[in-house]
DNA sequence: TGAGCCAGTGGAATCGTTTACACGACTGAC
DNA sequence: GTCAGTCGTGTAAACGATTCCACTGGCTCA
């Protein structure tokens, strides 16, 4: 493959001059400069990332380290910060941490290793050594979704507390009283947050939170599987389940189904984050939706902010309650199509 | 950050012998090998990945380029794919084409301007020059799901033919004769594929396959959608619409709701590609499944066969029919639970 | 005893860029 | 006519690893 040796001879230059030319640095004569584009496109010159990055300490690559990307969530948030990462210059690579502390360990420091130039990440538990001395030695990061508590860190997240006040007012108008989550791990702001804005808007209802109808999930289709099994063996089972993400609540149905159940006539549910499916199951499933692809795009800007030395601010957006059928009765109002925002793609 | 040098010094050895030691070199002495793995660990050393690949002319890292993140279908491929790679010391770098062929050569460039080892690659168009060259190039490559033809690359994909001629049985089974399709673009062969094979099966049936009822999709939700309603206005829409993936189920989905219409009763639906929410779906749908996991795990070893030096084979497995009830009548046989190859997540 | 070999090591070249510095030619001001 | 400044350019030193080659000392074997 040609290097920019070749093009030198060819263009009867020395490198730096191509060099030069190639990086638009002022001092090139514009002779000296076609001849080096002419030489260039004949040979077919591309620069050599690697020795760039090496010369110059700086890859223009983000790591974008995600809790699983078969979560349609996560997916689209990695979908919108690639878009925007890639206006601004940047690649992104991206590492699957699929919930295990021990991966996202794994990925981080690969990634740390290829001198990524910050790291955009929605952590899986409360912080390894090994993250907590990135952050200490100053590699830029930003937090997107979940975060970590305690540690200076930007965070770039929605806020998800007045939507489940909306949901268990929906929840209540409709006459429901046994209200069960199933939580995601206690280990992730995401986790504990949202069973404690749910608490905290059951109670203000008078509506107490029983541990048997809190159940422990992993933000994985077999946990919302698993923990609705047993809410449903309950002497008085909950007559809504909220599973605080979707693919939870993909075996939360999976499992009322496997009774032979019916939603929401049997039992109702809902669930944290929206997405396009919801509309069309059976019956469409009231959720709590997220701006994801505005969540992506600000994380990015903050994390390139930081990196090329501007300050970084926190950003908390609201996500806010798409009422559907399964919790009972036809929503109040707005039968929705395909959500408008997807079709931007 | 620490480098080599520092390793060296702390070790009271030279850098050669410090990379001996850390690559695990065999004329190393036991004494020296234990000062450097003190040394490194007290300093916290990484070796600098970019310079090591400077210097090796290999990066362990394989591109990936797909059509859209946002179809599960390759989200859940290129989860397989990483999975695979990572067994294999190799990391990955995703690049979402978008089923924009300039996106999708922004993507190509990037990662050879990175030197990655190999691509892995499920083509949007029928071949740019760049990757035409890329190929002539010698850069490892394997063609996954989609290919390009009269390309000399490996290609790892499913065959849907059987498949397709299933769910035509079935469709002629349950009484169905003006059967529809959504087809992807035609420049993909997996765009003309399911078509011919669609067009053929019929063609044992002795149903013809009109104009009218082949839509041109670019499988994304949208065109699904607008194809659909072209049906829906014909003075003989079809009885049954088959979705040559599940993006575009979706948008047709969405368009028989906006009618007021109901599937199956109305009209029949199936589509290419299954996935976990098919099941849940209202009907549940009907969909062509593929070995989603065993393809990217299968062209993952191809690609690093070609990479190392070992001969890289094609390989084609079959696809299969999940009859659900989206095209009338209970299917004849299992209720299928969520999907067992799912849940080895 | 001496030649040959091997294990262990260090010095230095190398990978393909960017960029600090030096240099020559020319311009314009005094 | 000299001096300072500017412009365009080239030479060479980085960047941080790997690896070729040469060297030393100890050993074996004839």
């Amino acid at each position: 493959m040609a290097g920019i040796k070749d093009v030198a001879a060819a263009a009867g230059v020395s490198v730096a001059t191509v060099s030069r030319a190639l990086n638009g640095h002022p001092s090139v004569s514009a002779e000296a400069r076609t001849r080096v584009l002419a030489a260039v496109r004949t040979l077919g010159y591309r620069p050599n990332a690697v020795a760039r990055s090496l010369r110059t300490d700086q890859t223009r690559t983000l790591g974008l380290v995600i809790s699983d990307v078969l979560n349609p969530y996560f997916t689209e948030l990695a979908r919108s910060v690639e878009e925007e990462a890639r206006t601004l210059g940047y690649s992104v690579i991206i590492g699957n941490a699929d919930e295990r502390p021990e991966l996202q360990d794994h990925h981080v420091r690969t990634l740390l290793d290829r001198r990524i130039d910050g790291l955009l990440i929605s952590p899986t538990d409360g912080g390894s050594p090994l993250m907590l001395d990135a952050v200490r030695a100053g590699t830029p990061m930003v937090f997107v979704d979940r975060w970590i508590p305690g540690v200076d860190v930007p965070v770039v997240r929605a806020d998800g507390r007045t939507a489940v006040h909306d949901l268990v007012a929906h929840l209540h108008g409709l006459g429901h009283r046994r209200l069960a989550i199933i939580a995601g791990p206690a280990a992730t702001t995401t986790g504990s947050e949202r069973v404690d804005a749910f608490r905290e808007a059951l109670a203000e209802y008078g509506i107490p939170l029983p541990d048997a109808y809190t159940g422990q999930g992993d933000f994985k289709a077999d946990s919302g599987r698993r923990v609705t099994e047993d809410f449903l063996d309950l002497a008085e089972p909950p007559e809504v389940v909220f599973a605080a993400d979707n693919l939870m609540a993909l075996g939360a149905l999976d499992a009322i189904r496997a009774r032979g159940l019916r939603v929401p006539e049997d039992i109702g549910l809902a669930a944290f984050d929206d997405i396009a499916w919801f509309v069309h199951t059976d019956p469409p499933i009231t959720a709590i939706a997220q701006p994801t692809g505005q969540l992506g795009r600000t994380a990015v800007r903050a994390l390139v902010d930081r990196i090329e030395g501007r300050p970084a601010r926190s950003v908390t957006v609201p996500a806010r309650l798409v009422a559907r059928r399964s919790c009972g009765e036809p929503a109040h109002a707005h039968r929705e199509p395909y959500p408008a925002r997807r079709s931007r793609s």
